[in-house]
DNA sequence: TATTCCTTAATAAAACATTAATAATTTAAA
DNA sequence: TTTAAATTATTAATGTTTTATTAAGGAATA
């Protein structure tokens, strides 16, 4: 049983989400403030998860969050009630592990939570076992590994078919790179590009739904307009 | 006499099971949602496997299967009424021991209860007897001795036939990695594979019917289309 | 010589790739 | 700020490829 604490001054919402979360086996933890929440994980040794909202009166949820993870690594999920540029806040806050913004859809809500728990009970030992190099590659959480041709995400495998399997593999061996429909097209299929825009983009869809929680907003297989996809690199955190 | 604990909200299934499983020598112990089996377990220490529902009432069956193995080792095999990815679900939930989808097939359902029981109150002495290395090789209750010549899935010996056994060595012995049907003719025939990809399926298929509960479901011997098989590696489960 | 095993062939089934048509975004121009 | 053009996203259908299955004939083995 896993304990996952809700933070939000609109209860509301904290009761919105203890119900979700409570139909998927968590127990939940309530605060509705940034001074409580610091309280109870204080308190409460056994926190597995930190839902926290960032506009909240006496202390907002960005401070909050610096200041748990001065103590301890608990994966911190943001909530914002703004839809604003994804990066720019998840960016802002190094704290947060992942970020939502309201209203939000309970099922996004659900698997970015088990997507978190996922990562922070099982993902140590996965990300051990596998060394970039040897034929394994990975930006962030994405890992893929062409011996065994398999993709594990957030601790979890995800069965591509090959040629997807192949876009992907490219595009995370180059993570960071932008390349253009055509260059993909023939790195992967080895052959001149002809009309190519659509049949990529499909197998772009295909990747996305499943290796991104939320394919509208990519977190690993992004577009630059205009120009081409690429891999974010998500690695090197400094 | 061995205790069975079937949990199920559909009556009807519940009675199918009893007497099914009754024919073969089981004791059927029953209940209908998620707390009353928490309840039975409680109260009877010498239950020896559990056959959990998913969709339940009240207490869904993989946060009951998590409650229960907070507790007790007791094998449990979930059934769950939509025919969706084995894989996926079965990956959902590490408390399960295996995964059978309604509506099953009274044969199938024995022989997955009795190679739990199987595995539940022999396994340990065999396991214990062969040690990886020495020729042994192994995938979770795959055995393989290669001093002997002797196949074991799930504490039974499974006759093969030379070849069979040949290509089932290969992959066992690099169990978690991909080779295709090439690759596979070369190292076990010795020599250069032209057409081969219709008698390594047909083998394939012979080793499947022979090492699988269910050949068409493999739990061991599986395809990654377009690129070719594996054993999947059962072993170092964290 | 009888039996078991391997291979081939033909067909079926499943998974996957591609195309086409339409919708939604983004960018840039009016 | 609106509109138009360009680019990407989405969905469903159709076609192709790959694997699965079955059965039968031939080779090896006991």
């Amino acid at each position: 049983m896993y304990n996952i604490l809700v933070v939000d001054d609109d209860k509301e919402i904290v009761k919105a989400v203890e119900i979700y979360l409570g139909k998927e086996g968590y127990n939940i933890l309530k605060a509705y403030n940034g001074v409580e929440a610091l309280k109870i994980v204080e308190n409460n040794p056994d926190i597995h998860l930190i839902l926290l909202d960032v506009m909240m009166p006496k202390l907002d949820g960005i401070s909050t969050a610096n200041l748990i993870r001065k103590n301890k690594a608990i994966p911190i999920i943001m909530l914002s009630a703004k839809s604003e540029d994804y990066d720019k806040i998840a960016g802002l806050n190094n704290g947060a592990d992942d970020y939502i913004t309201k209203p939000f859809n309970p099922l996004e809500l659900i698997a970015r939570v088990n997507s978190q728990i996922r990562r922070y009970t099982h993902l140590g030992s996965i990300a051990d076992k596998m060394q970039e190099g040897d034929g394994v590659y990975s930006s962030g959480d994405l890992i893929i590994n062409d011996n065994t041709k398999q993709v594990i995400v957030e601790g979890k495998e995800v069965k591509l078919t090959p040629t997807e399997y192949n876009i992907l593999k490219f595009l995370t061996k180059n993570k960071g790179i932008v390349y253009s429909i055509e260059q993909i097209y023939e790195n992967v299929w080895e052959e001149e590009s002809y009309g190519a825009e659509n049949i990529i983009a499909v197998h772009i869809r295909h990747i996305r739904e499943k290796i991104e929680i939320n394919p509208k907003e990519p977190k690993y297989l992004k577009v630059i307009w205009g120009i081409g996809y690429k891999i974010e690199n998500l690695n090197e955190k400094n």
